[in-house]
DNA sequence: CGGCAGAATTGCAATCAATGCAGAAATACA
DNA sequence: TGTATTTCTGCATTGATTGCAATTCTGCCG
């Protein structure tokens, strides 16, 4: 990787450290883009090279772990089903959980339960997700991603990771265990009702 | 109901029909605030008396659809379920549907479409309609509504919601018959899921 | 090394949403 | 009619976001 790209990495860094420094000092809603700028050093102009918008910052890395996603989801064994995937993926990810310094996950969460307007786009990220999954339930049932069976699942494996975290600030991801219990029991809700709807899908021909 | 109400809600429907006429026209995030103004006669800095932003408009009457269903799990019958209370509203919803002259559904779905402010904004009013979900369940079970189940039930009650529109632009809400089709499948989903949770949750007694 | 092509950074200006404030206008009510 | 509220406006300001054009940096070639 070139000196380019090692420097881009290393701004982008720095802005995201820059403005998750300052919304735990003053919130998201009082700090402004020029605020960021000024504290990562580069002109507020750049900023909106780097992030689409203010809010955007708050889940840069998101990108990253949609791909990851993608990637195990397409690289799936054989006869593994997507949702086994989803399972799958989840569990490693809450293991290597041990990422990012600082709480970044608690912060996020905090910030977004008092800002309506990250708490929307929020949901519009998380929209990403549920398409992916979407697709991968439609191709496994030789569906088409926007048919119902497809959206449903989707919609409610995702509801289901948003489980995982407390709706009120306090009390960021809860810890391995309890966490993966929580899913568990989220991912019987899955399984239930993908067998109903595969029940009343065999009952109609 | 005095004169000063009556007016206001004319006020209100002024903007709102002025709205949707030059979103239809030119598109949102074409339309400026400015214009909408202009349209409806009002003073620029009047429009926020009225609606708290430029997306709420496009959102106008969900106050109305959400205090009819809050009423509805209010007012349940002694053993109807939150469930079956919600299958019923929205099983009078789409009879009565003949409302709203120039298929407002039809036209907000479009601009939802080719807009992600608008699609975030949707996506954080479904959200209230979770959470009052959430509520209910939870007093149904004697859990809080920020437990999993409750949460889970009601993620997926939306997302059943929302299946009953199709995610691309064309073709707005299924008629009658196929969207109660589809929203039946739906509910069969939801069921199923419930019933799997609580197959854990007695086995975990 | 000198220098060019492409990429990144920056400054500037403009647009537009949103909000606080204070005065003007309208409505309610005694 | 006259006073108390409410609503509507105009004005000024803050901040996000974007287009454009000038400037600066990097990668690479001869």
């Amino acid at each position: 990787m070139g000196l380019r790209e090692r420097k881009k990495e290393q701004t982008r860094r720095s802005i995201e450290e820059a403005a998750f420094r300052l919304f735990e000092e003053r919130g998201f809603h009082a700090t402004t883009v020029a605020d960021i700028a000024d504290a990562a050093d580069i002109a507020p102009r750049t900023f909106f090279a780097y992030f689409p918008s203010k809010e955007a910052v708050v889940f840069g890395d998101f990108d990253e772990t949609f791909a990851t996603l993608e990637a195990r989801l397409r690289e799936r064994p054989g006869g593994e089903t997507t949702f086994e995937g989803l399972r799958a993926w989840i569990g490693e990810l809450v293991d290597g959980d041990a990422h990012e310094p600082g709480d970044r996950d608690g912060l996020r969460r905090r910030l977004i339960c008092d800002n309506d307007a990250l708490a929307a786009h929020e949901r519009h990220v998380m929209g990403r997700f549920e398409r992916l999954i979407a697709e991968s339930v439609a191709a496994d049932l030789g569906d088409r991603p926007d048919d119902l069976q497809p959206r449903l699942v989707a919609a409610a494996a995702v509801a289901a990771l948003m489980a995982m975290q407390p709706e009120s600030p306090e009390g960021g991801k809860p810890t391995g265990a309890e966490g993966l219990a929580r899913l568990d029991d989220a991912f019987a809700f899955l399984r239930g009702g993908i067998a109903a709807l595969q029940e009343r899908r065999a009952a109609a021909r």
